[in-house]
DNA sequence: CATAATTTTCAGTAATTATTGAAAATATTA
DNA sequence: TAATATTTTCAATAATTACTGAAAATTATG
């Protein structure tokens, strides 16, 4: 396989997979693009590499900002933005993990909690229910947060191996 | 707050949450309410508790059997079909897990090793980005295995309280 | 400050995804 | 086996979500 091939097939299947995931799947591919590119490009290089729209491109670059995933740089003599990614794969895992952790699973538990202020008879099973959920979902959390953590730490890198 | 409120509040919110998840919502609130159901309910309850169609019930009924999260019982005596949840929180984050990985972490991680195959100078970058994705998503993988298996052992249950 | 380059916004439209409902298929009863 | 109850399918439709493109806003240049 030629490289731009598996450049493009790349792109393609991160966006299918972000789909899965509730991520936009424009979104992804432009990640895709720019995680797959050694050279920084500008919003027209996206337009034109992915075939998309002048706003499309505009809107997905700025929300991979939001999410700390890509930068702005300025090549000098040039007034276009121009973007990179950030390329440690375990940074943009950390960083998506901790979007998602804000945007989701934050506002759950803080929900959850307040559905275990049930009054009356009849409601243990209910109450037990959502205390489950919060107990596991807090768990999930922990772990994927430790995972990230993993990468920085000897000590807690040898705790991963030992888990596999 | 009321118990009836509390369920239907919960059966909104997990659905809401599936769908940023990728799970069709109103699969995510068939299953809520099945979890929060003392009794076991047949398609016209669920059609009715949740103002869907008969297709739209028997259809996500079907697919929450498929994920093993929902049983088919019977009445005696009666001839339609009733279901019933998975109580078990755990039983049902492990079975969400197994299948999500059948069905998306599996065939990812085969496209990705085929990706590595790229012939031709200036691709290290592009294979090492590959291989590194590669090696956090079975990480990932890994992780949350262990994370369902902790559950059932000492061991591991002593190891993720570490990690806390 | 006027002009030009670039970025951003957003109403309209397109594409995708989910739902309905009635017909077909299947299962149960007598 | 015929009659009836129940489940399943799926074409048509609705609802949601994403994208376009041109106008407005912003920023940089001389």
């Amino acid at each position: 396989m030629k490289l731009k091939e598996a450049q493009e097939e790349f792109i393609q299947l991160w966006g299918n997979f972000g789909t899965q995931w509730g991520i936009n799947k424009t979104m992804a591919q432009v990640h895709a693009l720019l995680l797959t590119s050694d050279e920084v490009l500008s919003t027209d290089d996206v337009m034109e590499a992915l075939s998309i729209s002048r706003g499309g491109a505009n809107t997905n670059l700025r929300e991979l900002m939001v999410w700390n995933l890509i930068y702005k740089v300025s090549k000098p003599g040039d007034r276009k933005e121009f973007f990179q990614a950030e390329k440690d794969i375990w940074e943009v895992a950390k960083r998506i993990t901790r979007e998602r952790k804000r945007r989701e699973i934050e506002p759950l538990m803080m929900h959850l909690k307040r559905l275990k202020e049930v009054e009356g008879d009849k409601t243990e099973s209910f109450t037990t229910l959502i205390s489950d959920i919060e107990r596991m979902v807090g768990r999930l959390d922990t772990v994927s947060e430790t995972l990230m953590r993993a990468e920085e730490s000897a000590f807690f890198g040898s705790i991963i191996r030992l888990l596999k």
